[in-house]
RNA sequence: GUGACCGUAGCUCAGGUGGUUAGAGCGCCAGGUUGUGGCCCUGGAGGUCGGGGGUUCGAGUCCCCUCGGUCACCCCA
């Protein structure tokens, strides 16, 4: 039997791997114009960083870790995510003042898979270190908005809402479990065992939308500077000309989370696990690591998902396919192939030994553009070119085939 | 972790109540045209019926276990 690849890991191949080369490529160029730089952090690290960063009550923690002991019994987890990973890397480097870096990579996480959930998926990402200005929240907001829309996924929207500062979400988890407390009747088992732990995290339970609905909200309890910030980042918005919601019951699972938190939807793209990208300000999380305080806004943005939700590319061939009419001239066929590389076009040619007819099909089913014929007219310095959508031909001189494609 | 549905050629699928050499379409390779693709015709290659165990004279078909897929819950990208 032929080994499996794991439960829940995909291999990325073409025509698939063509949409994800585009978004891919997008991402670096998008967070470069918006003056973030490149920033690598290894795919395991010690638990310890999760559980301290992401929240020993957080459902990733809980239970979605890839946790194992290495040969010197060091606890290590494959990344979950990569947020608590660049505050550290940030921490440990020393950095001071603000600090703009983008990443790219794969995450794993321990579930059931389904559609759009993969136990090794893929993010990218930005984190905005050390600036506490709710601009730089608009402007994070903003590179994922426009990640979205080049990557040429409609409708999109974003999710936004707010949790405050750290005094007003304990004060808010306090109001939230009482409440809770006096519908626990009416609470999923899950519920309630998160009741006394993290209560947020009820707030977006589907079981418990009923009870919830009824419940207050983050947005009702936050403080006035929290308040401030919020209003900022939502005329930042306008400004820029994103369209969003306020979604009172957004917390999002993570425990570093205070003030802004957002998400990204697409109207066009429906299945369960629909968030798109998301993020939020985690100013607490440089402290939670042992730091000094450093304000910070980020977000990750799904690219399995993403790219469910692309429209599919225009198919692209190569510019020339050369054929072979005369064996005795493959050396000859192989010389072009070289120079129309060299100039810069996609050049290709079947390197079996098939017949003119089969290699005509090959062309065609590669959708390439041109195919020229090396044969007895090589002797007249010349090949004959077909232009494959048509069927017109003509003889061009060897030395005119690269000029003579790139029109 | 829970639930539902599903695993037969590369792909999409047929294979009443268990019974001789497991089929089709598409794709692939070759030929029809030894210098020409897309259409058509002909031929060919390709399957330990996801894996293991069991029942039976006999299992693709029944039973158990296991691996995987899809979707949903949970949660998140």
């Amino acid at each position: 039997m032929i080994p499996q690849a794991p439960k829940g890991t995909d291999d990325i191949l073409p025509p698939a791997s063509e949409k994800w080369r585009t978004l891919l490529r997008g991402f670096e160029d998008l967070a470069r114009r918006y003056g973030y730089a490149l920033t690598m952090t290894p795919l395991f690290e010690a638990t310890e960083l999760f559980s301290r960063g992401v929240g020993e009550e957080t459902e990733v923690v809980e239970k979605q870790m890839y946790t194992f002991a290495d040969k010197s019994d060091r606890s290590l987890t494959l990344r979950p995510e990569a947020t608590a990973s660049v505050v550290r890397a940030y921490l440990g480097a020393g950095l001071q003042g603000v600090f703009k870096g983008y990443y790219a990579g794969p995450m794993f996480r321990y579930e059931q898979p389904q559609s759009g959930r993969r136990r090794q998926f893929f993010q990218v990402g930005v984190e905005y270190l050390a600036e506490p200005s709710p601009d730089a929240d608009v402007e994070v907001i903003e590179v994922g908005y426009r990640l979205l829309a080049d990557a040429g996924v409609t409708g999109v929207g974003v999710r936004l809402n707010t949790l405050g500062d750290p005094a007003d979400r304990a004060a808010y988890r306090d109001e939230l479990r009482s409440f809770l407390r006096g519908r626990a009747g009416d609470l999923s088992p899950d519920a309630r065992r998160r009741l006394e732990g993290n209560p947020l995290r009820v707030l977006d339970s589907k079981a418990d939308a009923e009870v919830v609905a009824d419940a207050p909200a983050p947005i009702d309890s936050i403080g006035g500077e929290a308040a401030a910030h919020f209003s900022g980042v939502r005329a930042g918005l306008d400004r820029a000309g994103i369209p969003y919601e306020i979604a009172p019951r957004l917390v999002r699972g993570l425990d570093y989370y205070n003030r802004t938190v957002f998400e990204y939807v697409s109207a066009d793209y429906t299945a369960a696990q629909d968030a798109l990208g998301g993020g939020g300000r985690y100013d607490p999380l440089a402290e939670m690591l042992g730091g000094p305080p450093v304000a910070a806004v980020g977000l990750a943005m799904g690219v399995d998902r993403i790219v469910l939700a692309m429209p599919d590319p225009e198919p692209a061939g190569p510019d020339v396919f050369v054929v072979l009419a005369d064996p005795q001239r493959r050396a000859e066929a192989l010389g072009m192939v070289g120079r129309l590389r060299e100039a810069g076009l996609w050049a290709e040619m079947d390197l079996g030994e098939r017949s003119l007819k089969a290699q005509f099909k090959v062309a065609g089913r590669r959708s390439a553009r041109l195919v020229a014929v090396v044969g007895d007219e090589w002797d007249e310095g010349e090949v004959t070119v077909r232009r494959m959508a048509d069927g017109e031909e003509s003889r061009v001189a060897i030395e005119e085939v690269p000029a003579w494609a790139s029109r």
